[in-house]
DNA sequence: GTTAGCAATCTAGTTGGGTGAGTGCTAATA
DNA sequence: TATTAGCACTCACCCAACTAGATTGCTAAC
């Protein structure tokens, strides 16, 4: 057997696999040829071994121990042997109910989203939060908080509500309320990209020139735009971190001081999780995948959440790399759909 | 001897736990006869020890190592025999520094606090965040979200913004702004105690029964005082878990699980670190003052932080109970102190 | 009241043999 | 030629025995 992957290279890297999922433990020939009948003996299958070790799929802690996939082994199952199973339908109408009722505001619905990633996987849900550019404005409102800062309010659609700080001359807040009058009655309704839009139309046509509350409150809510882009670092929820310590690879000390440093740095997560958003469909990050956050031996399994069309941010699990993920993945998709689908219409 | 602690006893306890706060192992009375010059010998030491072990103070991991003081024997020690050292004026210096500039913002001030006691405590810091009722009113909205709910926003004299949900009848955009103007004119610059009072007087005045903006607005301004009393949740900024993980006392990985996951259960530690309010002054949380968070043998160091004469929040640190209290209880002191200073005019 | 001396206790670390799991290789088999 | 049985070999893991070192409590002397 050569370099490339046939048929049975497959079964028996699936099985591998399957059984290191279950076990944790280093695989060896006797259980596959036992456990799994593919009718070949132990031999034969110590064979195979070999070669996906010279492959690299596989290797071994020690001489007299089974095997462990490695994360190229996990890639490649993930990619070509992986059978998805379906979410019992028990999981699927808990998952509908959580999300839809009881829920006060689009907070609560990521909170839950979170909440059922975290009760269905076994694992800790990463949620990030969507980024104001998803949303169109509901409601804008400026606050002067002294001679040299204006406080800015924006609430969405949604009804999430973000503040921002706005550095400028000072303004008196009679003034201001003018500025939000007027943007309150112009740009409500409109998403960023289309607020930059006719904000930059605006700002250059007649009306500006002449008007001198236009030609203010549209340089103020250029100004905002331009924050709101620079100070754009998503939230984050996570929930569930106690969960990864019952695994029992956790035993070891200095991984779970990793894992827990990891969460720490949540820029870094953002950033992992953000590699979703433009495609569609679930994405496994192993191995090197990770290894800028530190955890080389662990596993995040990631989605993104829409508004519509738009993508408006990601969300996933975190957990050891030996996951259950033909579960898992299904989970994840759920998930990110149904919060999807409540979103277009909230 | 009795079991009265006589200065000898103490003595031979400061020193015991001293020690034990440098190394972290078992003392034994041969190290504390020959570093501590009492003019002892280990004999003797051994006498007074067996009796501090009586009063509880000490006890033995087992019976051929040295002895480890115990919460009581530490309470002792903080109660009566403790002496705090003096800040060095470099960290002072840099704590002025940090805490005064570059904070654009309020929660910018509280992050930086927090930062200062990581900095220079090596413990995990936690701040908790002050509740509204601490701040006057710069600026209420109301902002309709559907039929159902309206969304509140409040800006505090700080700078800070809450927002919460009320529910209620359907109420139209346009007349929300003129409950937003008259509570704009009448009620900012008061306390959440000092609106609620004129509230109560305005809603059974004169004006109320005949104007009706009047009589919604008062209304609706009650029922957000409602929602933020049972609301009241205070968040809480927490840094530097990680300088936890490097106390070689966390080679146990049992301890571990359990202060991350004390940490995931917020509520419970703003409970304990909240208990500081009302009095002044830094405190010393130990042994059985934490077990509700499941965590013996950590310590909390806490204090309240004001805004003029009004308790505003509390701030601490968090690690193993082998902590050099003379150091930490200053720095704890003095960023609340500065805290409070920076507050009083923001 | 204090101290020296000493037996007793217990941990932590080391050594060494035994066990079992699993491998790789070789030669036989289909 | 592909597969398999057989076997020697390796190595982690466990257990038991032993050693070294620390510290104590107690007793008797100072």
């Amino acid at each position: 057997m050569g370099h490339l992957l046939n048929e049975r290279g497959k079964n028996i890297l699936g099985a591998i696999i399957q059984e290191y999922i279950s076990t944790g433990e280093p695989v060896g020939s006797r259980v596959i040829a036992r456990k799994y009948n593919l009718n070949l003996s132990p031999a034969t299958i110590r064979n195979v071994m070999a070669d996906l070790e010279d492959m690299g799929y596989l290797y071994q802690p020690h001489v007299s121990a089974g095997r462990i996939p490695t994360p190229e082994g996990l890639r490649v199952y993930l990619d070509k042997i992986l059978e998805l199973k379906s979410i019992p339908i028990m999981e699927k109408t808990s998952i509908d109910r959580h999300m839809s009722s009881n829920v006060a505001d689009f907070m609560d619905l990521l909170h839950e989203a979170s909440h059922m990633l975290t009760e269905f996987s076994h694992q800790a849900s990463i949620v990030i939060l969507p980024k104001p550019s998803a949303f169109s404005l509901r409601r804008i409102e400026f606050v002067r908080l002294d001679k040299a800062r204006i406080l800015v309010i924006l609430v969405s659609n949604t009804g999430m509500v973000y503040n921002h700080i706005v550095y400028g001359e000072d303004i008196p807040q009679s003034e201001l309320i003018k500025y939000n009058n007027y943007l309150n009655e112009t740009y409500v309704g409109l998403t960023v990209q289309q607020m930059r839009d006719l904000l930059l139309k605006e700002m250059s046509g007649e009306k500006a020139r002449f008007d001198r509350i236009i030609s203010k409150a549209t340089d103020l809510g250029m100004k905002v735009l331009d924050v709101m882009e620079k100070e754009e670092s998503p939230d984050i929820l996570i929930e569930g971190k106690e969960s990864l310590f019952d695994h029992p690879e956790m035993e070891d000390l200095e991984k779970l001081k990793v894992i827990v440093k990891a969460f720490e740095d949540k820029g870094r997560i953002v950033r992992i999780l953000n590699k979703v958003i433009g495609g569609r469909g679930v994405k496994v990050f192993l191995g090197d995948d990770l290894s800028n956050i530190g955890v080389r031996d662990f596993s995040v399994v990631a989605t993104s959440y829409h508004k519509g069309n738009l993508p408006a941010g990601s969300l996933g699990v975190i957990g050891p790399m030996r996951m259950d993920y033909s579960r898992v993945i299904p989970i994840v998709d759920y998930v990110a759909k149904v919060l999807s689908y409540l979103l277009e219409d909230f």
